[in-house]
RNA sequence: GGUCCGUUCGUCUAGGGGUUAGGACACCAGAUUUUCAUUCUGGUAACACGGGUUCGAUUCCCGUACGGACUACCA
């Protein structure tokens, strides 16, 4: 078998898709798998579609997910240059070859007059308005004018383009590693541009040139390009190198959590979640687009998810580190309807990653909130932060925004606990428990206990019926994490203070 | 419209000529918990439809329906 070669191939028009993640990572995996290479090829042949500051956002968001590039843009390698436009002389070359062996040819026709032809058809109810082998005939084209008007079109600078010259009706095959064979008629691909007006190839050339060029072995990309693989394997076959073909692997699509059509930003946009890796602000319009990295997601979680997304081991493994995915990984079990993106499923992963973590790097994750909020707080106590907040939180930032009250007094509390929890019982425990804790010297979670059930015991009161009112006038909330712990944390002096606002305050309502 | 691709619980999926059609997420219930969460236990829930082939089809074949992709001098 030849060595395995695969790139990731995205254009740089703005920020890196989700489901371009998932591309790249199936190609990676691919590649460490087998110990091959994996190349980052930028497909910037559309000059009005290009986007400053993308390749970057690209390469960085590649690299955030874990997924390393052994060749191309930003590392370099043997067939340099990695970025299609400035290879431009090398398709040209190739295109020249085209034309010259009859399988291309110049076209003249302005889009006015494509349009016009695409009119007439419709009008005479033809199926496929394409332009092809019949209706290349009766168009401005090196196939209808005489040789010297051509020479006297290019030479006075008429546009033109090249298009390719698809055989009238031949049937061509591909096997597609996930689909098995494909086969289309040739009478159904259209004559396609090969080479722009601006003396850009398009895709289509520019991809198998590259392709062959590179020594890719594998075309892995989504499902969206099948129908123009034919196209792809006739070029191959017209430029001489259908021995040296690669294998294709069409993938699935990220469809929308609603399953209509593949996942847009738009969706994403709608439903709340983020659709890029990272955060992208658009340079022109300056809209920004929150990533999965800001919104808290881990590059594990996200990876094992979008794994997930059209792939499964055939065990009932779920989670799976990348060096995991590299092992198991194969297109064999990927499979062939497309998945439908679930946010959900995200999340728990995420949490599941978070989790795994030691107690040390969640610490780094609180601090991190805090430092933004400019609150400093020792190792010891955002250590026991994390301790009682971590199975309660599925992304780092929670520790901070579910853990205020452990900085802050609350000065708003839960009406429904009030209400339901708030009457003379509690009033008369937590006075009297206040009283306590003010006595002590340190408090610590088992005192505060002891404290709470002495004077629990005293009052006659059972402890589970003022156990909500305490905590709300402590955090504000009738849900959280351990009491004792969180007065332990927040000390004894605060209980007290907190306590004591809270009668003050809520003493209006039960009254 | 045309071409191509697809279709198992709400979602991601396993499976495969005879199974109680399995797992995970989500959801619901119970247990534990001072609360919420966690955890544990349990539960609801699927083979798109119609014809074949077959003793038997969810599984194989053919249609139909539905969905998707593509149909640019965009990738």
């Amino acid at each position: 078998m030849r060595p395995v070669r695969v790139r990731f191939a995205p254009s740089p028009t703005g920020g890196l898709h989700i489901g371009g993640v998932r591309t790249a990572l199936y190609n990676y995996l691919l590649a460490r798998q087998h110990q091959g290479t994996m190349i980052l090829r930028i497909e910037d042949t559309d000059q009005t579609r290009f986007v400053p500051g993308a390749e970057e956002y690209i390469i960085e968001s590649l690299k955030w997910a874990g997924i390393k590039i052994d060749e191309g843009v930003g590392v370099g390698g043997p067939h340099a240059p990695y970025r299609q436009s400035e290879r431009k002389p090398i398709y040209q070359k190739y295109a020249q070859q085209l034309i010259d062996e009859g399988n291309a040819y110049y076209a003249f026709d302005t889009p006015e007059e494509l349009e016009a032809m695409r009119e007439r058809l419709k009008a005479a109810g033809v199926d496929n308005y394409q332009y092809n082998s019949v209706t290349r005939m009766q168009m401005r084209n090196s196939l209808t004018l005489s040789e010297g008007e051509v020479k006297n079109l290019i030479a006075s600078g008429t546009p033109y383009v090249i298009r390719l010259k698809v055989p009238k009706k031949e049937e061509i095959r591909l096997n597609d590693i996930i689909r098995g064979w494909v086969m289309v008629y040739s009478s159904q691909i259209d004559d396609k541009v090969l080479m722009k007006g601006d003396g850009m190839p398009t895709y289509h050339l520019a991809n198998v040139v590259d392709d062959y060029l590179m020594k890719i072995s594998h075309v892995i990309r989504g499902e969206e390009w099948l129908p123009s693989a034919p196209l792809h394997v006739l070029l191959y076959r017209f430029l001489g190198w259908e021995q040296d073909m690669p294998q294709f692997v069409h993938l699935p699509l990220i469809l929308k959590p609603d399953g209509n059509g593949k996942l847009s930003k738009r969706d994403a946009d709608k439903y709340g979640f983020p659709i890029f890796p990272r955060t992208w602000t658009d340079p022109v319009s300056g809209t920004v687009s929150v990533g999965y990295k800001d919104a808290g997601y881990l590059p594990e979680a996200l990876v094992n998810f979008l794994a997930l997304l059209g792939w499964n081991p055939g065990t009932t493994q779920e989670i799976f580190s990348m060096e995991q995915l590299i092992e198991a990984f194969s297109f064999d079990r990927v499979n062939k309807a497309g998945a439908r993106f679930d946010i959900q499923k995200a999340q728990w992963f995420n949490q599941q990653y978070l989790r795994a973590k030691s107690d040390d790097e969640l610490v780094v994750y609180l601090q991190e909130s805090l430092k933004g909020e400019n609150i400093s707080c020792d190792e010891a106590k955002a250590k026991k932060i994390v301790t009682i907040m971590r199975d309660r939180v599925t992304f780092p930032g929670e520790f901070w925004s579910q853990g205020k009250f452990f900085f802050f007094a609350p000065t708003t509390f839960d009406e429904g606990v009030i209400s339901k929890k708030w009457n003379d019982e509690a009033v008369k425990v937590l006075s009297a428990f206040k009283d306590e804790i003010a006595k002590a010297a340190t408090l610590d979670a088992a005192t505060a206990k002891a404290a709470l059930e002495q004077v629990t015991a005293t009052l006659g009161i059972g402890s589970g019926k003022i156990m909500q009112a305490l905590r709300v006038s402590l955090t504000g909330a009738g849900g959280g994490p351990d009491l004792m712990m969180i007065m332990e944390i927040i000390g004894a002096q605060e209980v007290v203070k907190r306590i004591q606002y809270a009668l003050q305050t809520l003493k209006v309502k039960v009254a």
